[in-house]
DNA sequence: TTTTAAAAGCGACTATGTCGCATTACTGGG
DNA sequence: CCCAGTAATGCGACATAGTCGCTTTTAAAA
């Protein structure tokens, strides 16, 4: 299970590290240069999840968006924070705000999935 | 644009009440007992939530979850509540718990979608 | 260089949700 | 009560997102 690089590999991260914001499927494979299967670009992805250099997001349109992790390891994810989903740019983008919350007795919570949707600055 | 009373409506709000939690669409279309159409069903669903008799939530699936508002009305939406998602059972429960951010300036927030994935009371 | 298993390509497939259009059936006004 | 107007439904088609199985390619260890 050992992973491999390869230039799908580099290809995806850095578009998303040029990006500088969360980035979707379809907008990776339209901002990439070379051509690289839908399928193979999920896969991608969703290794670069396992090994906590991305997180995944899912927005209000209901699709998966992919950022880059700021200190997570496979073991610790610390992915409590927003995130904000431009309705005019349509860009989504990591908020620095930690999530606080607190659940009732015998609840365990797993994963947290915040998304704010509105306007951004720029586009205010 | 005047709403009008159908078996369908009744039906749907009914599967829904009974149910004491946010349902996707298949999930009224197989408890209720009449044969509705999809596409019925979501325009049935999505006019609920015009008129603030529901709101919609967006799980980790990226599939739409529809939950019973409580004490909202067209102008005034209150959703800035947590919601609670169990792998195990599936479930997906308004939590009183209240959503609380601050945003940097700038942002203009217009919806708010959180939901806490995990296992709940019932399958610990 | 050989080996081997991870990764990529391809196609098929499964949802989920929406839309246009023809048909049905509430409902308010007479 | 009846009719006209129009909201709501059924149906089919469609778009998109994401996954899976299988074959082929290729990175990298031996
Ligand atoms: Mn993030
Ligand atoms: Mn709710
Ligand atoms: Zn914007
Ligand atoms: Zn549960």
């Amino acid at each position: 299970m050992k992973r491999r690089n390869t230039p799908t590999k580099e290809a995806v991260l850095s578009v998303i590290t040029k990006a500088g914001q969360a980035m979707s499927q379809d907008a990776i494979e339209g901002e990439i240069s070379i051509d690289i299967n839908r399928a193979t670009i999920y896969r991608v992805l969703n290794r670069f999840c396992e090994d906590g250099v991305l997180h995944k997001v899912i927005a209000e349109d209901g699709k998966q968006y992919f950022a880059l992790c700021d200190g997570c390891d496979e073991t610790h994810q610390k992915h409590q924070h927003f995130h904000f989903k431009c309705t005019v740019c349509e860009t989504l983008e990591c908020l620095p705000n930690e999530v606080k919350f607190s659940i009732p007795n015998g609840y365990h919570v797993e994963d947290v999935n915040c998304v704010l949707t509105g306007v951004c600055k720029k586009c205010s």
